[in-house]
DNA sequence: TTGTATGCGTTATCAG
DNA sequence: CTGATAACGCATACAA
């Protein structure tokens, strides 16, 4: 443990009292032009820098909130948290990270930055507790927002619009004359799957068509390969002609499988992906597909996240929805009749 | 500030003083039977729990440690983080973590990390300050790790041996009949990049074949697309016939092109990848590849950490140099002459 | 074996 | 306007 230097060391060097320091490096209360010279001075011929754990302790601020997630392997919500860390470290806050990976240790973690008494939680749980007396933020009294998830009505929370986004994406493939559409969506059980799903059988309902449950693939793991369910689609008396395929690797599986059986895209057929600007601009040739807007859905979670710790925030829990943009590539054509 | 249950609450309520509370849960010095049973029942029945704040300012321990790196955006280095994160978790200690994005902001971080007085940095750093006296480590009394960067012989660090993986690659390569091997590759200004490159020519040099700069590709940055280079490469009079692209982007932008020019996969040409045990069990066809240990990787890099941190390290700077596998898929075959 | 008292580095509340 | 001093919650040297 290394001698650092300290107030004491700055108030003695300077002449003044430790009080004036502190008065002078927070601007609270009053100080002389001459005493701030002294002190300025001081500071800057000792390299001082106040200790953040000292202030911590005294001011109950730790300056630092918590991001919890089920792994930061994900690379979508690392995206996400990358963004956060960012925009949190410029509002001067630090990023603990926690990465649960069993829903058991979601209340662990939440304990723990409890216990290291951060000022807030932004969480992305690996579960949902549908019962709310055992959701592990329903005891915790540090501001709370909640990240593609559905907890309720009592958090704040910023989501997308799931099932818009997959409603857009049905009516421009039903646009186009589809009508066995596929889709392979990950997260079963979570809200951004569970919408999704109601996104599509909703459109599908709109149309006046009957759902097929034959044309959905929905594993619950984010690594999942879609090979062997595409491969069965295509071998369904009716198979698709097109297919929403929610994820990178849900849909380079389903284009192998596809091409493998000798279809040509979009020619033969449609494709709608997924991905945020980064990856769609790298995609070649260039894939219809939702694109995901993490940089916005970051700024949002902070923005609730500061205004419930600087108490600007109205009581009631604060829903924001976003949108997803449908950006048109070259992956889906007109159906044409089977030959 | 919500008011929390202390040592004095408990002292006071095992009818014991602050000193004995303190003893008996952290096991130091003298406790009887007795006065350890009284406490232990106090602690349960208020349910106290140590602020982790105050024990760092009085012990000097912070148990956490700072992970850095240039962006969590980038999937490879993230999943590295994200055992690390588990790994230091287990080992009782929390990550900090801090996306540099600009060279200039590594500077920052350090100095941040260390007025938080962390017991450690963990570090990929955007880049690898050929002169050591600006190097951003060079003032800090912090144990730091470098992960995946080269800063010199001053610094503990764990690195793949990059030139010995792409030896791996194009010996097979070479075996197979291939002579003129292009080789796509990010980060020139890394080490990961520059080892690689030296591989590359070490390999033909043994080989006692020309190296040839129309065969490189080495954007600097991890987003970036190989289409257009790739294109010009088959353009070249005497083109490639087998290729390394140690980048998934890289890969399968290459593959595209590749394809387009209605060359297949091994017969005409063969490819060589990248990835983790995951990427690569998720590819299909399988495509033979070097195997990414991160797990490994992050292994090493926290009992360097901990060795530091507890002191049972040696004083001199310690390098760990890992092995890549070359994993055999089908994306490579026997070099065909040119009809 | 246990209790008391001091200090970690701050900020904040008082007098002066 | 400024200086002394008491906490914040804990660990520990020392006294009992």
């Amino acid at each position: 443990m290394i001698k650092r230097v300290s107030v004491r060391d700055v108030a003695a060097a300077a002449g003044v009292s430790v009080g004036s320091v502190s008065r002078v490096l927070n601007d609270s209360g009053y100080a002389s032009v001459e005493l701030r010279k002294h002190v300025l001075d001081a500071v800057t011929a000792l390299g001082y820098e106040p200790d953040f754990t000292a202030r911590h302790l005294r001011t109950g601020r730790s300056k630092t909130i918590g991001y919890l997630l089920p792994t930061i392997a994900n690379p979508v919500p690392a995206a996400h948290l990358s963004e956060v860390e960012q925009l949190m470290r410029s509002a001067g806050y630090s990023l603990l990270v926690g990465s649960s990976q069993r829903p058991t240790r979601d209340r662990e973690l939440v304990a723990f930055f409890e216990n290291r008494r951060l000022e807030g939680i932004i969480a992305s749980p690996s579960f949902e507790y549908p019962d709310p007396t055992d959701c592990p933020f329903g005891k915790t009294t540090l501001p709370v927002v909640i990240v593609e998830r559905d907890l309720g009505e009592d958090y704040d929370c910023v989501l997308m619009n799931h099932a818009g986004g997959m409603h857009q994406a049905m009516e421009y493939l039903l646009a186009l004359g589809h009508q066995r559409i596929a889709m392979l969506v990950s997260g079963a059980n979570l809200a951004p799957g569970r919408e999704k799903l109601r996104g599509y059988k909703a459109a599908l309902g709109a149309a006046g068509l009957q759902f097929d449950p034959a044309l959905i693939y929905m594993p619950e793991s984010w690594l999942a390969s879609s090979r062997e369910p595409v491969q069965r689609m295509l071998q369904l008396p009716s198979p698709p002609t097109a297919l929403i395929a929610l994820g990178t690797q849900l849909l380079s599986g389903a284009l192998h499988v596809v091409r493998g059986r000798g279809l040509e895209v979009p020619r033969d057929f449609s494709m709608i992906g997924i991905g945020t600007t980064e990856q769609l601009e790298l995609m070649y040739p260039p894939v219809t597909a939702l694109r995901y807007d993490y940089h916005r859905s970051a700024e949002v979670a902070v923005q609730l996240m500061l205004d419930r710790i600087e108490g600007t925030a109205a009581p009631q829990a604060r829903r924001v929805v976003l949108e997803w943009d449908l950006v048109i590539g070259g992956s889906c054509g007109q159906l044409r009749p089977r030959s």
